[in-house]
DNA sequence: TGTACATCAGTGAACGCGCGTTCACTGATGTAC
DNA sequence: TGTACATCAGTGAACGCGCGTTCACTGATGTAC
């Protein structure tokens, strides 16, 4: 629906093609997965259906190819968080931290790598983003944290984390808490804290296991 | 698609109801939210679609329908779970595990509450359940645990439990963990301990907070 | 330097599909006289 | 006891919609001779 555009110079077609990616994005955060469709796409860009396919092979491929900037934008700002941090679970909590902030500044893009259908590349990437997180746990161990089984408290880390984000972005906005950082900044603790202290073996939640005598 | 079916006798066109509900559920199971259509329900019950509209207004009516199905279960089985624990932090452990573990039982069911479009009714029983797990807090302090926001440490405790159910049914069942049990009391038993330690003014995680002296 | 040609970024119209939904109708069954 | 009638659970055919996708075509532009 975009006004006119100037068609692409002769060697130059594959222009259109980064400029589908910045509008699949757009249209994403702007009506959530349901409009991302080849048509809005298209007529977004001023540019009938058919011409979406002289870059993409399906629909599929289009949103294959929006998830793989959002995996990269991800993993480019969790690594921005660790550089210049030494203690290892600091580290793992600003990167928890980052994690949760990024999606919920991003929520419809979060939904469509999540919960969206699992190609073979989104598999990927979420081992790939799984394995960042048991790396991070692995150096806390090193650094003399118990931990018995990094790939299962990595596990329930990144559950910890997801759900922080999911439980927001699948509720109106106006429901969320007040203060999104602290809120932020509590979930990571309690991820980051629940996930370590039970890393060793640990009894189950008592009364005795949670008050600290005085 | 179902087998002929006899048509329900005079006054008992309500029966129909309840099967088309039946149904909903079974095609939710076995093929998520898109195999839950007016068709699809129809023809599954040996009736053309139409009929469907004798008992549910439209497409969201059903589902509506099928949703407060699902909470009221979720519920049930929540509340059974306490029962005979006096501990009430090991009543609030448990209740986690139950939590998790439905979700895990009924993952399409889960989604489609929980991803599904917010309709009043969602947000009225999403605020239930909420709720429910913040009188569990509440009780664990009244004993004596340092909360200082049930409320905030009830989001905590609730974003990490739903993470661990959305983890694991946004990716095939083949990946998940192979000992489901264990997962889910660590999963249960870290957002407890996470969410309660984090209750009380608390540090950020760092590797003296989370190593004990020996 | 002019012209024929190949290239390539797009267009325009149409396709079939499954969906939710509507509308006029049917035919068995309990009930009133 | 027999018959006309109202009730009501369903049918059958069709509607418009937006979607992904296909196909034959167009028209500007760089290039070879």
């Amino acid at each position: 629906m975009t006004a006119s555009r100037t068609r692409a110079a002769k060697g130059q077609g594959g222009l259109l093609r980064d400029q589908l990616l910045d509008i699949a994005g757009r249209l994403l955060e702007d009506g959530g997965a349901d409009a991302l469709t080849i048509r809005a796409v298209a007529s977004s860009a001023g540019v009938t259906p058919p011409a979406v396919y002289l870059h993409f092979s399906s629909k599929r491929e289009l949103v294959h190819a929006t998830c793989l900037r959002v995996w990269s934008s991800l993993f480019v700002e969790l690594e921005a968080v660790s550089e210049g941090i030494s203690d290892p679970v600091t580290a793992l909590y600003e990167t928890c931290v980052a994690y949760i902030a990024f999606g919920l500044r991003h929520p419809a893009q979060y939904r469509l790598v999540m919960d969206g259908e699992a190609t073979e590349a989104s598999r990927h990437n979420e081992d790939a983003c799984f394995r960042y997180f048991r790396d991070k746990v692995t150096a806390c161990r090193e650094a003399g944290v118990p931990v018995e089984s990094p790939t299962e408290t990595a596990r329930v880390l990144c559950s910890a984390v997801h759900g922080a984000v999911s439980l927001l972005i699948h509720q109106e906005r106006d429901t969320w808490p007040s203060d999104t950082a602290r809120y932020m900044a509590r979930a990571a603790s309690a991820a980051v804290h629940g996930a370590l202290l039970t890393a060793s073996p640990t009894p189950p939640p008592s009364m005795s296991a949670v008050t600290r005598p005085d």
